[in-house]
DNA sequence: GCTTATCCGTAATGTTGGTTACGGTTGCTG
DNA sequence: CAGCAACCGTAACCAACATTACGGATAAGC
C-alpha cells in the first residue's frame, strides 16, 4: 500500500514533467518548474530520480513501455497480418509523433551526452522493430507479402509510414496529427507497401 | 576590400560556430565559446549578429543557401530526369544528414520559440521541394513516371530517400553516413520509386 | 604620422537553474 | 501518544552563460 502511493505520486510527477516539457521545451524545463507543477518538493525529485537526466530517462522508459504495451495489445488479435497493419499503423504514427514523443525527442536532441537518445532509441525503435517484424513474417506466411530480408521490409514499412514526420514535428513545423490524418497516412503506407512487396 | 574582409571573417566565425556546435551540442555552445574558437571578441559577435538567436539564424540561412546552390548546380545538367535523381539523391542525403544539418536540427529542436525550426524548414525543405518537383515533372514529361499530384510524388520520394534517417541522426543513434551508404540508399529509393510510379 | 573606426581580450553584471540544505508537517508504526 | 521516516515549501549555494562594458591594439583613410 505504501508502494502504490509512491507509484501514483511518481506518475503524477512524470505527468507534470510532460506538461512543462510540452509547454516550455527541454531548455525551458527546470527541476523546480516540474516540482512546482507537480506540487512536489524538488528534494523528492532528486531523491527519486537522482538528477535531471535520471528523471528524463525515467520518462523515456515509461513512455516506451506504454508504447510497447499498446502495440502488443493490438498484436494479440487473430486478424490477418495486413489488417493488423491497418490498425497498428495509425496507432504507431500517433505514438511516434504525438506530443509526448516529440517532447522526448527534443530532449534527446538537446542532450549532448547522447544518453537520452540512446535510451529513446533502444526502448523505442528497437523495441517496436521486432514486433513489426513478427507481423510482416506472419503476412509472408499468409502469402500476402513477398520479401527476403525481414529487417529491410520493416525499414521500408517504417519509411513509408513515418517518413520525415518525426523530424518535422520535432523542429516545430508540423502540428500534432489528427486521427484522420494518421488513418489516411497509414492506409497510404499499407497500399504502397503491398504494391511493392505484394 | 573592406567588405571582403568582413565577409571572410564572418565565414570564419560561422565555421567556428559549427565546430563548437558539432562537438558540444546546442546546449553546450556559448557565445564566448564560439568567440574563443574563432579568436574573435564576443563584442564583435553581438555587433554582427545581434544575439545568440541571430547568429544561429545566420548559420541556418547560410547553410540553406549552400544546399540550394549545390542542388541547383546538379539540376543544370541535361541528363534525363531519372539520372538526375540518381546523382541528386546521394547529395541530398549527405546534405540533410551531414554533421552541419544535424547540428542545426538539434539547435532548432532545442529552441523553444520555434523561430529556428521555422527558418530551417522554410529555407531547407521548402526550398528543396520545388526543385524536386521540377525534376519529377520532367520525368513525367519524359514518360518515365506517372502521377497525378506532383507534391504527393515529391513527398513519397522524400519518404523513400530520407525516411527517418534525420531523426535518428539527431538523437545520436546513427553515424554520419558514408558516401557508399548515400549512394546505396539513393539507388534503393529510385528503384522503389520507379516501381511505384513507373 | 595622425585620426578614427573596428576589433581583440578580458573583466564585470545579472539572471537562470541545477543542486543542496533545512525547518515544519504529515502520516505510518508501535 | 511517542518516534520516525518521508515529504513539502522555501531558501541558499554555486556554476554557467548571455549580455554589456572598457582599455588597449590594429589598420584603414587622409
Amino acid at each position: 500500500m505504501r508502494k502504490e502511493k509512491r507509484s501514483l505520486r511518481q506518475q503524477q510527477i512524470e505527468d507534470a514533467a510532460y506538461e512543462v516539457l510540452e509547454i516550455k521545451g527541454y531548455g525551458g524545463t527546470s527541476m523546480l518548474g516540474i516540482a512546482k507543477q507537480a506540487r512536489a518538493s524538488n528534494e523528492t525529485l532528486y531523491n527519486w530520480y537522482g538528477d535531471k537526466q535520471g528523471l528524463f530517462q525515467a520518462l523515456v522508459m515509461r513512455n516506451a513501455e506504454q508504447v510497447k504495451e499498446h502495440l502488443e495489445t493490438e498484436l494479440e488479435t487473430d486478424h490477418d497480418a495486413i489488417s493488423i497493419l491497418a490498425t497498428l499503423g495509425p496507432k504507431l504514427i500517433e505514438l511516434l509523433t504525438g506530443d509526448r514523443a516529440v517532447a522526448l525527442n527534443r530532449a534527446a536532441a538537446a542532450d549532448s551526452s547522447g544518453e537520452l537518445g540512446a535510451t529513446l532509441s533502444k526502448a523505442g525503435r528497437e523495441a517496436v522493430f521486432p514486433l513489426l517484424e513478427q507481423v510482416l513474417l506472419r503476412a509472408r506466411a499468409e502469402g500476402a507479402l513477398t520479401f527476403e530480408h525481414s529487417a529491410e521490409a520493416v525499414a521500408l514499412y517504417l519509411d513509408l509510414l513515418i517518413g520525415d514526420q518525426q523530424i518535422r514535428r520535432v523542429i516545430g513545423r508540423l502540428p500534432k496529427p489528427t486521427e484522420a490524418f494518421c488513418k489516411q497516412r497509414s492506409d497510404r503506407a499499407v497500399g504502397l507497401f503491398c504494391q511493392l512487396l505484394g
